[in-house]
DNA sequence: TGACATTATGCCAGATATGACATATAGTTA
DNA sequence: TAACTATATGTCATATCTGGCATAATGTCA
């Protein structure tokens, strides 16, 4: 749950190659967090893809900047509730959805 | 979003097929609660193969019988994360979660 | 029927997430 | 360099979710 010591490492410019191994993390935290870093990505992708503006994405989802900016780096205070609804609303299918959190992340470059 | 009107008439003993047709859900909101209906579906399951009441289901994942219960109802107050997490911490893997959260929906017997 | 176990529903105080705003930090172009 | 755009971070009031309690409803068995 301590996601405070996990934002100060990451802070520190630690480029850790799982979070898990340094962290305490429990298998249960890190596949939740590791679902939220594919959702996020996703989020990010199609924004890209669709050749949007944080901002823009922002007014479309009725929501703010740094919101969106929080969405994409999968911040703590972010809920998987607001990314699933953030995808949904941009025309991605539950089944899509589904693929996205299943998905095996790619460990941090 | 609203959901209370949902309620009132489920209360009522509609048994609707779709919710969908009835009340005026978007897309993206019938997707949530498909979503949401799908997970909650898994839980009950999972608790019922290990032969386990909502009561020491509740203990195991720390929390209370009313809330499992409402879990298991797919309850308005019930966010995905907290389905999310109730799976994971029955040893759910994030595949297996992705899996349920694409799944289609039986419509209601 | 009563006694008991299990599940469902209502409510509310405290916890957590959200949206909005300000501001900081890149990155780009002139 | 300045001016501008895009993205990131910090804070906070409000909204929403959660846990826990009480109690109702349902089911089971003697």
């Amino acid at each position: 749950m301590n996601t405070t010591k996990k934002k100060r490492l990451a802070k520190a410019g630690w480029k850790v190659g799982t979070a898990q191994e340094f962290l305490g993390l429990s298998d249960e935290e890190s596949a939740l967090v590791e679902m939220k870093l594919a959702l996020a990505r996703s989020l990010s992708q199609l924004r890209l893809a669709r050749k949007l503006t944080q901002v823009k994405l922002a007014t479309l989802l009725g929501t703010s900047q740094s919101r969106v900016a929080k969405m994409e780096a999968a911040d703590a205070t972010v809920s998987i509730d607001l990314l699933v609804r953030s995808l949904l609303a941009l025309g991605t299918t539950r089944q899509e959805v589904g693929k996205i959190i299943g998905r095996k992340t790619a460990p941090a470059a």
